[in-house]
DNA sequence: CATGAATGAGCCTTCATTCAT
DNA sequence: GATGAATGAAGGCTCATTCAT
């Protein structure tokens, strides 16, 4: 796990109905056994063990190993689109926030190249982190067309061309068989792809990424409702 | 399996010496299974079993089930470089051809999705395959660069672009949500991001895609023995 | 559940303190159940939650499952002994009565297959169920030989011989392999068997069932209660 | 297991392609631990360890705990018909011949409870057992009605009296809870109630039971096969 | 080389039962 | 009395791999 996000996943959850406090114990031991072993490798029985727990408490919450891999992918998700969100706050320009997210991601494959492989096998086991994440790749997308940044063929293709390079950028860098500043290089070409030009993709690629704050608590339910009731 | 390779795949080999003649029909037996059930799901008994032949005798020709998923990369790998060069021939633009094999690929996952998802699924267990495609495209990729068509910040951004813009357009189609001329789309993407301007790149990938003809016959080393003899 | 039983076992005790009331509504899951997956594959939890409660709620009322049977055996059992005796309503004739009680088991097997199996299945769990329903049997046998009507070289051969052949005959029915008037074929048979002639059996077992009146409300203990108290 | 049928289901089979031996070895296996601990209790695991194999063969041979127990009906019936057959050689009555399968079986059950109690469970699981079984009982229902011994309503009831009847015999034998003689007074009244008169009835059933002499081998495969090519 | 029976480690999954709230 | 989360012991079953024939 990349140390960046480490306190964002670990923190334990206060306020949480006891059920869903440890589901969510569950899904980080997941986190943590995804990581280690790799999806296909990881059992039940020693994520409910990391978890302190015991296997029958795993299916108490989760039908399936499967359904294991979409509470990660959404906790997964979840922290890294608020996250990578978060580093965003003041950056208006839609080409400027690609190239952020997109170096990002691949900046976290460096950081821990396990983590990254990890992520992407559960990709492929629950969709939905992808789907979350695509949400807020679309949003920035459909914002450099707006400012006339950018100019594609169709949303689809521009998306297939981000979310493919990008995950194959990652696994290049997580083989550790890319070279320095891939990173820059491969938004350089995707923005590039995206319609800019070559100057200003370079320009745009090229400016510091910004500081990768821990992210702030998020609300369980529970105090949601303390604060309904209230 | 896509009609349009069919053949190249399933015909048999003559001319093999024997030993070979079974693998390539294990290898052969494997791609219909790993078809079927997908790599995880696909037994070695059931590969033997569709290749009519016994557990005991995969094990004479492979040390393990991995081994097999590479002989089937092998043999797949093969078979599309080949189907595709063959198709690309008289293209002396670098930027055609790459437009060509974006295109190709995207096609086949058109025409037998279940054969696509297959084909990332075998690349994830034995990269060979990826690595051998790689070195057509970087071949295309180089060409381009040196005709002027092409200009990127470094090969290694530019293939992990291509490759996985290809991968992830194949899975949306196969997955069946993408808009029609999805193949169109990605190449003109590409190519932008390979450097071209929107026209050129737009006008490249809109050219009709050369015929698709059936591969003519490999010399197994039987064959090639029996040449050297002459 | 056969439609005929339906109303006496379903319907709402009024009447009862608020646990009975409770237990009940339990076996009335637990008869639901049961029906639906048979005894072996019955769950606690399935039982709990079709009768609205928890788990820990069944356990506050049985020690086990198997008492969850025992209190179904106990439940059929009475309402099985009561309909079928008040449809005998004045008929004297220990054969008559004989005649109906087989006859109407193997009716009800008729009316609904898996109801049947699981009054069997049931009756293996809980020997309580054929006890109870043993004894009303009995009854009928000794008052037939006293009447002349049966001849037996003992009770426990001929309850054996009654009970197992309606059983038998009741999965046979059950499967759908018996033929029609299987049940009046097979009163003939035990009649005979139970030392009436030929003639007589045959007679006998080809009257008219009786109707087969809803049960009248039990009391529950509250309703006795305040009767006491009255 | 009776001692009386222990030799023959113990027998080592000689003769047998090495995959049936196993076969073999294993279902005698399985009738020791569903004799010891229940169909329902028994483990694949108990049984492949009796039998000194793994797990892993069991279900080389079998594909589900049920299918165990249908290899077991099916030798358990065959022993059982067998040994049942032979001891009645000569016998040409109908009547006596069926008089004698009754009261063997319940001699069984007395002989051994436990065992018993067993069969009546395999034949639960296994319809095949009792289908069996049916087949010789039948042979013998139809003799004796052309012996104008018997003259019953149907086949089928007659049949459902006669297996039902033996079966709860069985099963109060060995609950201990049966008078002496149980055998033969179950004899008296399925005779009677098949359409003999009482005397005669009374009278065939007091006949003393045939011996009952060890099995003679049955010939495997393996064995037919070298027959066949002598 | 081919055969295919045997292996055996180990996973997923179920569910009766308990107990703190 | 009701709740329901947690337990945990087991068991069925799979399948890659080996090896004697």
């Amino acid at each position: 796990m990349p140390e960046a996000l480490a306190e964002s996943v670990w923190r334990p959850r206060r306020g949480l109905l006891k059920r869903e406090r440890t589901r969510v114990l569950l899904v980080q031991a997941a986190i943590r056994v995804f990581g280690a072993r790799g999806y296909a490798d990881a059992t039940i029985q020693e994520i409910a063990a990391v978890a302190g727990m015991t296997t029958g408490t795993v299916y108490n919450h989760f039908k399936t190993k499967e359904e294991v891999a979409r509470g990660v992918a959404m906790l997964l998700a979840e922290t890294l689109c608020r996250r990578i969100t978060d580093s965003q706050q003041g950056v208006a320009e839609g080409a400027q926030r690609m190239a952020i997210g997109i170096q990002r991601y691949i900046w976290l494959a460096e950081q821990s190249p396990q983590w990254a492989l990890m992520l992407m096998e559960v990709s492929a086991a629950a969709p939905d982190l992808l789907a979350e994440i695509a949400g807020y790749v679309l949003a920035d997308l459909r914002l450099g067309v707006k400012q006339k940044a950018f100019r594609v063929p169709s949303e689809a293709a521009a998306m297939d061309m981000i979310n493919g390079s990008v995950q194959q950028a990652m696994r290049t860098v997580a083989r550790g068989s890319a070279p320095a500043k891939h990173g820059r290089e491969v938004a350089t070409c995707l923005l590039r792809g995206l319609g800019m030009e070559w100057a200003a993709a370079k320009q745009v690629a090229s400016r510091a990424l910004p500081a990768f704050p821990p992210m702030q608590a998020a609300e369980g339910p529970a105090a949601k409702k303390a604060r309904r009731a209230a």
